[in-house]
DNA sequence: TTGCGAAACCAATTGCAAAATGGTTCACGA
DNA sequence: TCGTGAACCATTTTGCAATTGGTTTCGCAA
């Protein structure tokens, strides 16, 4: 912008703004030629050349990738999530934040679709999460897995159930194991049990509103339990000690 | 299992079984040699070592890829998620369930945690709207989108953010285009302008059940219109018509 | 000294062919 | 009938050369 360029830079910025106009009228992904061509072409050094380039890219008229090319247009935007950068780029609490956004709404809508094929399959892994509530810490993740996701197809929304996915990838994650093992091992494992029965019922019943609430409120209870871990495991002993909960918990929920 | 197996196929499993042992020691996502190979070193044919590796990838104790290996454990899955079949598996009526599971949800975490530089900016954009609401409809759904991500930045959850904008960036692919264009080409403009006005004074003001109340308002304005539109348009004529309103709405969300 | 052009080199990307490997088919023979 | 060996197919990896943007160096001229 207040770069004055120099003589041959312009003339060859010039050439380009009319090869763009050009170009732009078939086809909007069009490839330049490269720079040592188009350098011949115009008639200018490839330092100059290139100078100009860079005003273009800035202006946003093109885009350039090494090994690759000069194109017309903006860089397309990537097709695909990396789940490995977001599970890098998130915490504990997060994810249960984000799972209290989505898991209460996916029951609700569990309730108001489900088949009863759906329902009988609810049944049988509240069924089972609950006799499996004694054993290894394994199993017992295995059938809470099954059941939160059983609820998640229920709900007959693909988008929501990739989101739901994405969590419970994430939370599959080595790093994150290790801090639901200690979880895991405390005791509120027979509450959790109660807390799915409340779901399924609320679901079977046909009763979306109460689906939804169970759902949360279940929610909250893992998620305050793996709050009072994080705090106990950060400074190791000292109970009832209030401040210190710099800023990712403090939402005052009043529960909806 | 029930079927039994040659004499030689069996010799081989429980060669391959050892093998397992050893390698499962020191590494579990060690790769097996070749089955040419393979069958060599055991001293059996190809056919019968190839039944033997069924069983055990039947097992779940390895895995196979043809042109890449065999090897000890489960398959790793995806580490990414793919947009493209993201958005040919969905439809605009998913999307807008899943932005009223998730926007709403944003605002109200904005209302709580955007930083004062945050409030500005939203104040600007939600102007920015307002202003433009009369202009054409690339730069209404400029701001309108800017607007919305600048929310779902400032509930501060990098997991909910990737969500919406996954919502997003289907909602940009050219087939969805279309029908909002159609969309935006109808009276309502001025609707949205005030709903968008009232959440960012929700926000502003730190209020949020009143900023969830409003972006779910503004949302539900939102579906209802797409709903008018998609029944009006596969039915060309006909207004005041009950029925026919399969399944994919039909919440009767009593607002919470 | 400064700026330009030419050349050389670096780094990322693509394309292609060859090799490796699992998947499949077929003829032969015990 | 069933296993063996061989050949062939399909997918994936690997190595290498070519392409291309990014950077540095050198020489030359204004």
């Amino acid at each position: 912008m207040s770069e004055p360029l120099s003589d041959s830079s312009d003339f060859a910025l010039r050439q380009l703004r009319g090869l763009l106009a050009q170009l732009s009228d078939h086809g909007s992904d069009a490839q330049l030629p490269p720079e040592r061509t188009l350098s011949l072409q115009i008639g200018v050094g490839r330092r100059a050349l290139r100078r100009a380039l860079e005003v273009l890219e800035a202006e946003g008229r093109i885009w350039r990738r090494q090994g690759k090319g000069t194109f017309v247009g903006s860089e397309p935007q990537r097709k695909e999530v990396d789940l490995e950068a977001l599970s890098s780029g998130t915490n504990p609490l997060e994810i249960m934040e984000a799972r209290l956004e989505v898991e209460p709404g996916l029951a609700r809508l569990a309730a108001l679709r489900a088949s009863n094929g759906d329902l009988e399959r609810l049944d049988h892994l509240a069924r089972k999460t609950a006799s499996s509530a004694d054993g290894d810490m394994d199993s017992r993740e295995l059938w809470d897995g099954a059941f939160h996701r059983a609820i998640a197809e229920s709900a007959g929304n693909s988008l929501l159930l990739v989101f739901f996915d994405i969590m419970n990838q994430i939370r599959q994650d080595p790093t994150w194991r290790r801090l639901r093992e200690q979880a895991r091992s405390r005791p509120g494992q027979r509450q959790y049990v109660d807390q799915h029965t409340r779901v399924v019922e609320a679901i079977v019943a046909r009763n979306a509103e109460a689906a939804e609430q169970a759902m949360r409120e279940h929610l909250e209870t893992v998620r305050e339990s793996l709050l009072r871990l994080m705090t106990r495991s950060s400074r190791p002993r000292q109970d009832n000690d209030p401040a210190d909960s710099p800023s990712p918990d403090g939402q005052g929920r009043p529960a909806a």
